[in-house]
DNA sequence: CCAAAACCCTGACATATATCAATTTCAACA
DNA sequence: TGTTGAAATTGATATATGTCAGGGTTTTGG
């Protein structure tokens, strides 16, 4: 395709977003041609806002689109049959959320904003479709939810077998890999969640992560001012959790 | 298709497996035409037996297929940075493994055989180019790839969030529901893996699953001798988990 | 078939983390 | 902006599960 091309077609349809959307390369990480980078911007949904609380799906509703985060946060849990609320997931901007919906189509978790959030909705069936014509698109999705599914088994590992302090340091430098793939700082950044939802998803109670936080800063390995977190001493944090060649690990909690 | 041209097909091509195979509507569980079928058949190797502690895969190879279990069971897992084994699944006949693989082009886990173990090797990049004509293959990928992400997370809720004798019952269940898909009995199994590895994929020490299991034997709730279990009051270890309505929660831990 | 190894069970004890309670700090909203 | 409820911190104590140790049992392989 003529680059000559490529900027009249750009010209003509400047509400087209993906092409602009810093994120593109991200939330699906692809090398799409541009026509196909229309044709999948089309299909998106932008929607408004959500305030902090807001839901996004909820457990049990019909599914039908995956969402991509923009800007700010979203958790995702699952209500247990004992009434507890359990965090499976935090998403930054550029993530997908809801590929869980698909096998039963229906969501089996809720999704929640932690503060202020835009998503692009993405109807699956749409996707779907699309991703027929677009062979590279197809295997993108399967590598996102296959990434997925390593992530998620890395986090039964941290579940299973790592000691609080390990928990702790692990999302924390989980955050700061996800933070400085977008380009911000790996070391200074804002804890969208509270201490509670932090250890309701590291199976941790309140008070130990608390007490974990204020040991880590009194090591000097942190620094914290509530929800803002420094990592001062980003070395010893990674020996913490063993991460010694191996450092790639950090993408994947 | 009419059934006189499907017998001849059938007839002429007695090597094709997947159309005998009793597993077939579980390991893809789709509506395939005949047509279909065969060509998947055709893509599909079948693999010479592994014997106990073979290895499948190796954390660290170059993906290449994933596997349909046909008979015998295997495990998945990751050493960590600290060297220790974390299992990251059990696999049943029917069950697909290897997935994980597409995203990095590589297995972030180890597969080995904990019987003999017989498994169809399917090359990825072949079932992704069927799927580009199958769209109900496609489909079904989703939605296996979506199934395993939920299946995950409910593990996650399980390391994090319940007790030994929640976990050592949710394994239990778990496996029943899967050996009663299959048709086998629902109360009255083998168990494939060690005391150790039950232990090790719930976040356990051995002893504690062995103790587990004593009090529940003690309890009259199970019935042990050895590896064979037989499952006495199913009621009252759905009720261990919280198991009510919700009852089909069981099909995923 | 026997020996060695791996696995399993049980008890005593140690400990990491949960729980409970009280206080301080933060954040939402009227 | 002040009030009020939620969140965070900290200490004291409880407990589930881990660790260590000993001995029995099954499985494996020569």
């Amino acid at each position: 395709m003529s680059l000559a091309l490529n900027n009249a077609r750009f010209n003509s349809k400047l509400t087209s977003q993906c092409q602009n959307c810093s994120l593109s390369a991200l939330c699906l990480p692809i090398s799409l041609a541009d026509d196909d980078v229309n044709r999948l911007d089309q299909i998106i949904e932008r929607k408004k806002p959500l305030k902090k609380g807001d839901i996004l799906f909820r457990q049990g509703d019909e599914f039908e689109s995956v969402y991509a985060v923009r800007t700010g946060t979203l958790k995702t849990f699952n209500i247990t049959n004992s009434g507890e609320e359990q965090i499976t997931g935090f998403y930054c901007p550029s993530e997908l959320l809801g590929l869980s919906g698909i096998d039963k189509n229906i969501y089996p978790v809720s999704a929640k904003a932690l503060e202020t959030t835009t998503v692009c909705e993405i109807p699956f069936s749409h996707l779907e479709q699309l991703s027929e014509q677009i062979p590279t698109l197809k295997h993108q999705l399967f590598k996102v939810m296959s990434r997925k599914i390593c992530d998620d088994q890395q986090m039964m590992v941290l579940l299973g077998k790592k000691n609080a302090d390990e928990k702790v340091a692990s999302l924390l430098l989980n955050l700061s890999a996800r933070f400085k793939k977008r380009g911000y700082s790996a070391t200074s950044f804002r804890l969208a969640m509270s201490r509670g939802e932090i250890g309701n998803y590291l199976g941790l109670a309140v008070e130990t992560v608390s007490r974990v936080i204020t040991r880590f800063q009194k090591n000097g390995m942190i620094q914290v001012d509530g929800k803002e977190i420094s990592i001062i001493d980003l070395d010893q944090m990674q020996k913490l959790i063993g991460m010694s060649e191996d450092c790639d690990k950090i993408e994947s909690i």
